[in-house]
RNA sequence: CGCGGGAUGGAGCAGUCUGGUAGCUCGUCGGGCUCAUAACCCGAAGGUCAUAGGUUCAAAUCCUAUUCCCGCAACCA
């Protein structure tokens, strides 16, 4: 029997800078998987949350002049404000500076510490004091010296803690291969499988001196644990691998982690070590996306070219982020890198939401309206849009269990299409005049569509999907139907609408209507 | 020979693994409908599938070579 439980997780975002698109589209695709696995009546927990140690935060702090957690708390507060309006249902936020989550670290790294699987070795490397970090050879400019400060950086010798990532090539490579499906899309596996032949051990601590902020090495205070074992170990802090070992046991194995594809490495080698070592079960799936550009260029902080939700909520003054999320999940199939381009997200969002689905709905209920006076009273439904809905149906199921989100919206694009040409070919107006019943049932056919699409699109445009559902005389939330309700959830009969109730549910973009809204 | 991704009608993409009349969305043009958010439906124009070879009865798809673009170093998911 299919497991009832669906974890799953994002990258924890280094809360160095301020949130923008690139994180959102994790989150958002995230969201999506998670609430259609909801629809499927799996007991969903979905983490996210931030990566706030190192170097780095240690300095930005130090450069505002405040403490590094206070920095912290700053940052991680503008996340969790981002994801809020971007409406990501997640069930916790996890920050690698909770107290049981350093309390985790710890012990996995002690845990290793006693299995053998790290030693302690020398490690030779550039320092540059204006930094205070060590530099790799590839970030020297080409005199050798320092990018920032202009200077030759010295050649220091420092006591590290290692991990024997080495024992474990040939284990990791093995479990790859066996399951063609733990690495998504599944042309990244051979990627990784690469990276796999030269891998070496890896350095999981700093010296404090070099690095105060970060959770100590327990058993030795002049060290603190580096990123590794610090981030990646949030995925099992995050369902109470040590507090709380019910919760644990009944979510974990991870369902997938879902991240960006340039730590892909970091989570089907580093990660995937550091559990066989520790003897815990291995995550199911990595998801590997892709990024979003800006009008084909890399998002930047130098180009000044970063946006965020909220930018783009106040350009085009939405109310709810539901457009930006139809947008991101759509422009690219879901693992490929997405464009974003003002023109590209309007056209597509008022092609696709407007005008075939919101569009849909409108000119279905006011026909209800006006031939019936928005009344329901014979429910018969169309033979072959039913089934078309109820292969839509399977049709998403068996696309999301890839997480190819892109294609599963597509198979509901697809059926609201069918819809429109079925109001156009079978001419409800023309019907309300000669056969009043089949007008009816022409009508009441695309309303349950409606439905149908309302409900699979719910994932993604969870606003929009909630209108859609009221102006079809459902009362309460959306939110909790599950797929397998479909076909037991029917359309009221009676009243469903009036000339009031009827409203557009996606307003196009720079349309007439939008502007007078505005006003 | 560093690694990888890509090159398909005006734009953005699918198809390539498992060769067999080149498909989708947007745009353009023509038509239809009049219920609707200048919307919806139908039709048309437009591609020698980057280039050159090869395998094959048959290649966008397989093989070889070449060209161009984008990541792999940095603020940066």
């Amino acid at each position: 029997m299919e497991k009832e439980t669906f974890y799953i997780t994002t990258a924890i975002d280094y809360v160095n800078g301020l949130p923008h698109i690139g994180h959102a589209y994790e989150k958002i695709a995230t969201d999506v998987i998670a609430r259609h696995f909801k629809q499927r009546g799996k007991d969903v927990f979905f983490l996210t949350g931030s990566d706030e140690h190192g170097i780095k935060i240690q300095k930005t702090a130090a450069e505002n002049g405040i403490q590094p957690k206070e920095h912290c708390d700053n940052t991680s507060n503008e996340f969790k404000k981002a994801w809020k309006k971007a409406d990501i249902d997640y069930d916790r936020y996890i920050r690698t500076t909770d107290a049981d989550h350093e309390k985790v670290v710890q012990w996995a790294f002690e845990e290793l510490l006693k299995k053998g699987d790290i030693y302690k070795s020398s490690y030779t490397g550039l320092y540059c004091a204006g930094c205070e970090c060590f530099l790799s050879p590839r970030e020297l400019d080409e005199n050798g010296c320092c990018p920032i400060h202009q200077k030759k950086p010295e050649e220091v010798k420092e006591e590290n803690y290692f991990f024997k990532l080495s024992k474990y090539k040939d284990a990791i490579a093995e479990h790859i291969k066996k399951n063609p499906n733990f690495i998504l899309p599944q042309s990244r596996a051979n990627e990784i499988l690469n990276q796999l032949k030269d891998i070496e051990d890896i350095s999981v601590s700093r010296s404090k001196e070099s690095v105060s902020w970060s959770i100590d090495v327990p058993s030795d205070s002049e060290q603190g644990i580096y990123v590794w074992i610090d981030a990646l170990t949030n995925y099992i802090t995050g369902v109470g691998v040590l507090d709380d070992k019910e919760k644990f046991n009944k979510y974990w194995p991870c369902d997938v982690h879902v991240i960006g594809k340039d730590i892909l490495k970091f989570h089907s080698i580093y990660w995937i070590a550091f559990l066989m070592a520790l003897g815990i079960e291995l995550p199911k799936s990595i998801f590997a996306h892709g990024w979003i550009t800006i009008d084909e260029t890399k998002m930047s902080k130098s180009l000044g070219n970063v946006i965020s939700i909220d930018t783009l909520m106040q350009t085009f003054e939405l109310q709810d982020a539901d457009a930006i999320r139809y947008f991101l999940m759509t422009t690219a199939s879901f693992g490929k890198d997405g464009n974003y381009s003002d023109e590209e997200f309007k056209s597509k969002v008022n092609a696709d939401l407007a005008n075939n689905l919101g569009n849909l709905l409108n000119r279905t209920l006011s026909m209800l309206v006006k031939y019936f006076d928005g009344k329901i009273s014979n429910r018969t439904m169309d033979a072959d849009l039913l089934k078309l809905c109820n292969e839509t149906v399977s049709d998403v199921e068996r696309k999301f269990d890839y997480y190819e989100v892109t294609e599963a919206i597509e198979k509901v694009i697809t059926l609201v299409d069918a819809a429109n040409k079925y109001v156009n070919d079978k001419a409800p107006w023309s019907l309300a005049k000669t056969d009043l019943n089949e007008c009816e049932k022409v009508l009441y056919s695309v309303l349950e569509v409606m439905k149908y699409a309302s409900v699979l699109l719910y994932p993604v445009i969870p606003n929009i999907a909630q209108k859609i559902y009221t102006q079809l005389g459902f009362e309460g939330e959306i939110k909790g139907i599950k797929l397998a309700d479909l076909k037991t959830l029917t359309i009221k009969e009676g009243q469903i609408a009036t000339k009031d109730t009827i409203s557009p549910v996606f307003l196009r973009l720079d349309s007439e209507i939008a502007k007078d809204k505005k006003k």
